[in-house]
DNA sequence: ATAAAACCTCAAGCAAAGTTGAGGTCAACA
DNA sequence: TGTTGACCTCAACTTTGCTTGAGGTTTTAT
């Protein structure tokens, strides 16, 4: 299909195709994620992309990432700073994971937050009654953070 | 500012900046959800409109779906079995909340298990090992449900 | 009576995250 | 040496959830 590595039967470098079938992903979604900046390739004499095998790993990242609800630009600027012709190290992972794993424990308590007052409303018919946050959304949220904000601005 | 009820501090019905005004929306957004039919409003003799006090349950419940991430349209299903011209009574949103509350768990549960993932990943320096989740998306994923999906559809 | 604020419709635009298609090149296999 | 399948670029289109603007009417306040 490709050229093979001669000592393995692993090529040594990745076709968009073997990356995409590789990673789980469309080979439009790497043209895209490349015009984001989100990652990188060089070319063949023929114009054709070439990855390195640490590729799928970033992709595997992204993916992660993704996951979490962090949008690609946010995605894109964590990976800035890391090189993108050497491997993630375990290192290097863990310091996205950190600030990743914050926001998605973010998320988490947010929709905790939220089943707890739909249970709470479920609970008292909440919808006839004043106190419920339903009821009075501008009210409510006031006491619940900073800012005239209704119904949080949520990021979820 | 408009017409008063005659008997009462509380406009007997609403125009549309006030509507946006207590539930925090915008005019343009109540404009928008009723072209996607999940307002309607009655229109007084010069064409502007007006609304039922009960139109700020209806808003305040569309914003609780949303916050659970439950797209528009699905939320507009939902609504359309129930009439628009009668407040939503607590049986009502006992019904629709206990598909919301489904779908919410639903997100819940992803994001939870994926932060274990994460956290594994963290105490295992796994990116450099083959049993990580992150290594290899397609094996992994495969195990985790049926159908041959990678890193899930994650509607979250 | 008139000016300002609020409202109307309709069309266009935006951001995110991709997908699709046209028109053309490259490479792997028989 | 073909001929297919994989690849290339670039532009346009898709969906979701709105916002913005143009051009015009209605209400309210003075």
């Amino acid at each position: 299909m490709m050229e093979k590595c001669p000592n393995s039967k692993m090529p040594r470098e990745l076709s968009v195709g073997e990356v995409a079938e590789r990673s789980g992903v469309a080979v439009s979604t790497l043209h895209f994620y490349e015009t984001k900046g989100l990652i990188r390739s060089q070319r063949n004499r023929g114009n054709q992309r070439r990855y390195p095998r640490s590729i799928l790993r970033r992709v595997a990242v992204i993916k992660v990432a993704q996951r979490t609800g962090i949008p690609l630009s946010e995605i894109a600027d964590a990976l800035s700073v890391l090189p993108h012709d050497r491997p993630l190290t375990a290192e290097d992972w863990r310091m996205l994971s950190k600030t990743w794993r914050r926001q998605l424990d973010d998320r988490i308590a947010r929709l905790t937050k939220l089943r707890n007052q739909i249970d709470g409303c479920i609970g008292c018919g909440c919808l006839s009654m004043q106190e419920c946050p339903l009821r009075n959304p501008l009210d409510t949220l006031a006491m619940e953070g900073p800012g005239p904000r209704l119904l949080e601005p949520d990021p979820a």
